[in-house]
DNA sequence: GTCTATAGCTCGATAGAC
DNA sequence: GTCTATCGAGCTATAGAC
């Protein structure tokens, strides 16, 4: 009983370390800069032996890029879920908007991976990826058909083009922001706030919005 | 004064075809992806052959990455400049809007290289091309500066996040939006609404805009 | 200006020892 | 589970013919 389980976890241990140590790289240098050399090297094994916990290199990323998307989308939908169905729209809205800032500076190296390969990544990786990101899509687009149905937001914002803003916009921040150097929360508010209510006063060519 | 001529024009138009050809396939597959022949085989000529018009690989990434930033920053400055002093923070803002979407699709394979490869590539190509890119964000802190100055913006908006906002959520639309699906000026008009008046109905829930 | 040929490396993946 | 050793391929950059 014991013998198997040891040999399982050293397994899972392993794979962790190599999908960590995959996707740190993969941020760094891109998907095809980075070798299966160095992945071992960094998780402290020979290219070979790799060979033992995945197929290819391929396959390694493809779980790179679905875990990333993952850590984000559970973050969201549990701190959403945990609201009180009297929430306001903005702070259902808000509270989904930090729960991603959130998430995606804890799990960077996954989430900038995703971030900035999932474009250069052969088109195989590309479409074992793409389910996991509709999901994610469709959770805000849920999000904010309950604030259109509840009359708190503006007929004239295109639905679409704002989760594809939001999510945009924040992911972006990953290419700037050092989480070390400044507040994620902050950041996460600030973001919130232009998202909400943006850059103009009220009175200010309200013309425009139409 | 025609042969030497002739000879210059030859020499710049395949310098033309090297640069074209590297800025597609950066975009496509990454910077290190990338092999010199594939460049060249694009570009119609011999791996050796481009090693006449350019030092070295990473020579030709520095003038990708500056070519996609600078036609950005002259399509904004002059479509601004041409505005009447009198306009209002709205129309100067919306037209910097619509003028770098203008832009980022029109020369589409030079800026989305730069959004997808900057981050990967090494560090002097990197250096090179930041003073560019300051530059670019400068002109647009000084028109969020105007438009604070007229008073025409919430005073609890941060500046420069919205500004790290408007060009990160504009550019994150080059992984998703099709120019010949889609009609670019609708996007810009759908952006710049969100960005200046916020998803939120005025009065709903203003307080979180503090 | 563009060609061919090639030097010196590094790559992904596999085979088989331990 | 991890190792070493290696195959065949592709890479950047250079050298020299035309």
């Amino acid at each position: 009983m014991t013998a198997p389980k040891g040999r399982k976890d050293k397994a899972d241990a392993s794979r962790v370390r190599i999908l960590d140590a995959a996707a740190a790289l993969f941020r760094e240098r891109g998907f095809a800069a980075v070798s299966l050399r160095a992945i071992a090297a960094a998780a402290g094994m020979q290219a070979g032996s790799v060979y033992y916990h995945f197929e290819s290199k391929e396959q390694i990323v493809v779980e790179v890029l679905n875990l990333g998307i993952a850590a984000v989308h559970r973050a969201v939908a549990e701190s959403v879920a945990a609201l009180p169905t009297s929430a306001a729209a903005a702070e259902v809205i808000g509270t989904g908007i930090r729960s991603h800032f959130r998430a995606l500076f804890q799990f960077s190296a996954y989430t900038s991976a995703n971030v900035r390969i999932y474009g250069q990544v052969p088109a195989a990786v590309r479409a074992a990826n793409l389910p996991v990101r509709r999901g994610y899509e469709a959770l805000w687009d849920g999000i904010l058909d309950r604030a259109a149905a509840a009359g708190a937001v503006r007929p004239a914002v295109d639905r679409r083009a704002f989760r594809l803003m939001l999510i945009g916009s924040i992911n972006a921040t990953l290419e700037w922001f050092d989480p070390d150097r400044g507040d994620v929360a902050d950041l996460a508010g600030r973001y919130a706030a232009i998202l909400l209510h943006g850059l103009l006063q009220p009175g200010e060519d309200a013309a425009w919005a139409s």
